[in-house]
DNA sequence: CGGTGGCCATACTCTCTGGTATAGTATGCG
DNA sequence: CGCATACTATACCAGAGAGTATGGCCACCG
């Protein structure tokens, strides 16, 4: 019981996200949320004010979360390529495994057409998600291990095109095969390429 | 079956999808359904069991809509080329300039994650499209106007990346004009015959 | 040692809304 | 005319859940 507050605050917000991110974010009252911290509601509302505060600690737990490990997969590699391949298949990887992060980025994706605050945390994300990927292109550019007019338009193919497949994943489970990722790993290679 | 007011059930279902296409489904009470349609609930449980029907007669509504569109867009040309150029510049038009359609598709999105029958619903629909898609592919390819090893694939790329742009087309208002438009067919395009 | 403030628990309010019960009206039919 | 059936209006219930009021506990500081 004697956690420490700021813990608890980073410790309510991981809560909230796991709980979001399974059963979607209208259908989780507060109270569950504290529950699975070990709180009550008295300490939520010392820490946050509202549950849109909470939604946004959510977000923020999940995007820093996202590139933790997108900074992982690319440490494991120096190669520029083999960089932007490694990424690309932990992107793909999620999208077609993690329901979790499909249920909770659609969640996030509807709230955010009727917020600005979360529309503009997200956009924000999607922000920094490019430029890394741009980054990567561009370095495998400079390595002549790729050839792309536009790094910043074919990235944003790209990313079009990874969402549309984490929206496929919902509807046809039996493309979530790590056969089926790394065909999707390659025609993104592609589509990026030209 | 109803008898005397037939066209009120389908005037309940059209007043619930623009409200949920407006404000997203989880903010539209019952009651603003009914007195948008001019009735109250008395009327509407006796047409529908529960909210859920309602949102599921919202998505028919939506889902009949677009195909009328899309085949209207298609009779507007003779040439399968031309047709295909059509319904894509309808789909991004739609991503881009129609907020409506945005809101409601991210909505049901996400209930599809929680519900069977809802998803089952998205599930069927997407797949009219996509046949809709490959059959303008290959009639396409059969007249020489494209050359496409597996049409099939070819439109699980394409609808993927349109899916990515509806998406940024909610957090870059800037992408939202006639010429990027353009682009994107154009984009597609290239997508689908490669 | 006493007080102050950060942190959390308990108990409560209050509103919203999905759903129901029921009564009333209109239309077709025999 | 009378009755059944289709449809609509009114009034209400009950649960859920966001947010609040308040008090207690404990560490630290003077």
């Amino acid at each position: 019981m004697p956690v420490f507050a700021p813990q608890m605050r980073s410790k309510l917000a991981e809560s909230a996200f796991e709980l979001f991110a399974r059963r979607g974010i209208r259908n989780v009252s507060l109270d569950e949320v504290t529950s699975q911290a070990g709180v009550t509601k008295g300490s939520l509302y010392w820490h946050y004010k509202s549950k849109k505060e909470v939604i946004l600690a959510a977000c923020a737990y999940y995007y820093r979360r996202w590139q933790q490990r997108a900074y992982a997969e690319i440490a494991l590699d120096s190669d520029p390529l083999g960089q932007l391949e490694r990424v690309l298949r932990f992107s793909v990887q999620s999208c077609l495994f993690d329901r979790a992060n499909r249920v909770f980025t659609s969640e996030i994706l509807a709230l955010s057409l009727q917020d600005a605050e979360i529309r503009a945390g997200w956009a924000q994300f999607y922000d920094t998600v490019r430029e890394l990927y741009v980054g990567l292109v561009q370095a495998a550019c400079a390595q002549g291990q790729l050839q792309v007019a536009d790094p910043r338009r074919a990235v944003d193919w790209m990313l079009a095109a990874i969402e549309g497949i984490k929206q496929r994943a919902s509807f046809e489970p039996e493309i979530c095969t790590p056969d089926e990722r790394e065909a999707m790993v390659k025609g993104l290679l592609r589509i990026v390429s030209q």
